[in-house]
DNA sequence: CAAACACACTTGCGGTATGCAAGCGAGTAT
DNA sequence: ATACTCGCTTGCATACCGCAAGTGTGTTTG
């Protein structure tokens, strides 16, 4: 558990794949918080190895990779959701104010609605 | 919030605290998990200056310290059940089953059951 | 078709954090 | 008074990290 949830950098690229959309090394590379790409490319491997997403060629674009959450990766969310939550009471949180108040009014719900949108793709 | 949660160690000191009730300094580092004595003195103090945790002499022996859990910190407890429930569900878990089969049948109300424990002391 | 470019890494290097063992000062037990 | 406990602190070797540059494969452009 630790070895993959406690680490900041894991976290944040399941985080991006998980409400944010990104799903490629560039993507998450750009996302803002400057990781570098030693240990994006690290991280990527270790997640993928721990069975928390999964990584498959893009078939539009040879190159390039698409990363997805798996199931186990899904089941992060309502950690995730929890997370946001405390951030957005105790500290001064990054999260789009307007996740934060949906999240707030029903998180359950939040929760299933997430599900449901990577429930086509696995 | 990934500069405190996000380090393994740190959540393993509120786990301690929260589920187990250690509260010493001795009782974190003999925990089983084999933390170093520097960097259980860095991660406490940050988790304080944090404002997670709160320090005080222990009334009953001067040397000793005893250390408990804020607001803030009773406020991580759901995030740290679905921690406990992800790694039960995926993982092999160390966590006691008794607790996990409590977990899982009433979240909600155990989550209300820790603070409640917690109320008295803070 | 060749040259430039994009993408996902890998490598090298200097700096920071970690693990381990030992030591230290204040307080307690004998 | 002496030995011991408790919560640290210090020194040192190793591991990890951030940064910049480079590599190989695949794609676009002229």
């Amino acid at each position: 558990m630790l070895e993959t949830i406690g680490d900041p950098w894991s976290l944040l690229i399941v985080r991006d794949l998980m409400f944010y959309g990104r799903k490629s090394f560039n993507e998450f590379l750009n996302a803002g918080e400057k990781i570098a790409t030693n240990i994006l490319a690290d991280r990527l491997q270790r997640l993928e190895s721990s069975g928390i997403v999964a990584k498959q060629r893009d078939s539009t674009d040879a190159r390039r990779y698409v990363y997805r959450l798996t199931e186990k990766g899904i089941d992060l969310t309502p950690l995730l959701v929890d997370m946001i939550l405390w951030s957005a009471r105790h500290e001064k949180t990054a999260a789009p104010p307007k996740i934060v108040r949906k999240i707030l009014s029903d998180r359950d719900s939040y929760i299933a609605e997430v599900r449901k949108e990577w429930a086509s793709q696995s």
